[in-house]
DNA sequence: TCTATGTTTCAATAATTTTTGAACTATGGC
DNA sequence: GCCATAGTTCAAAAATTATTGAAACATAGA
């Protein structure tokens, strides 16, 4: 819980991260974001990308996200490739420029539901023939009819949840 | 994410876990859990347990869950712990017995509420205040009306969100 | 109260995930 | 083709999170 976002079981000292040079109300957007991601198991690096996208006046590229971030080129290149995947921003070509320019996708709501359908769909899709065996597998070996029941009552929720997720469109391009 | 929960960005080789000594259609139940678990950022060690409560066909105690699982006394007792505090687990006191037995809530869903309830609400009611800060600053600070918009939004979605929970009944104890 | 049983706590360790940065790839313009 | 700019890759290092296990705690029953 990812899971999780993704809360410590018991806490414990953690060492301190060095302070972004973030005037301070783009730093508490940056902690919203980074605090709202963990929670989607989404890296820390990745949110403070957004945040900064989207509390930005006009599009920023590649260097300008590091810059602001001090962030390794590595981190920027995932980070940014990350939220194109999940189409949460958009390019912006200047013309004549050969740098691509960032900024948000207009509906946080849908590039939310991109990111939750990324991570559950692919989960949920593995899991209808694994509890299709494991319910038949109950059944032969005779479980009791609680078990049997619960295990059937799974399998049914993770059907409704499959047969849910187009309705929630529009899907990503890849399918 | 997921945490959440939680893609690696990049793939690369890990180590593997020593396989559970358990019969397959359980070790693929386990399996199922864990995956779920994973992206709702719940550790592996408490899917486990759940898994095996879930389909065992009578309660099971501390001692049962730890051998069978072949877990330390201190996952057990954080794994029920978590299980018990987000109601996902009861326990049956049989006549006479010291030892308290475990068995899953009947509710798979008010479960699963629950639990994203203890993740969702912390982090929504936290942002309320953090939110109205950072749209004012961006007031003082003359943005742009687009980025007044889209923190206009960010806070409108804040509200809605903490909004919906009361609904989702029935509220833990301990509110 | 004393004991044995059952459970929790938590510092140390292990496992996993994230970040870094140097080397590499891709491509536009000359 | 060549150079310079732009971005990617990925193995190593750093940071974080999970697990272990021994000691501490709690309490039912003698």
């Amino acid at each position: 819980m990812t899971p999780p976002s993704k809360k410590p079981l018991s806490a414990r000292p953690r060492r301190a991260r060095p302070p972004l040079g973030l005037p301070s109300h783009e730093q508490e957007l940056s902690d919203f974001f980074v605090r709202m991601a963990g929670i989607l198991g989404v890296p820390r690096s990745v949110a403070q990308i957004y945040a900064l996208l989207y509390g930005a006046e006009h599009p920023l590229d590649f260097d300008q996200v590091q810059a602001r971030l001090k962030m390794s080129k590595g981190s920027v290149s995932q980070g940014l490739k990350f939220l194109r995947d999940h189409e949460m921003i958009l390019s912006v070509k200047a013309k004549g420029a050969r740098r691509e320019r960032w900024q948000p996708t207009p509906s946080l709501a849908a590039s939310l539901v991109n990111l939750i359908r990324s991570q559950v769909l692919p989960a949920l899709q593995h899991s209808t023939p694994v509890l299709q065996r494991v319910l038949e597998g109950a059944e032969v070996t005779r479980s009791s009819p609680e078990v049997i029941e619960r295990l059937s009552r799974l399998k049914r929720w993770n059907t409704r949840a499959l047969e849910l997720f187009p309705l929630m469109l529009p899907p990503p391009k890849g399918s």
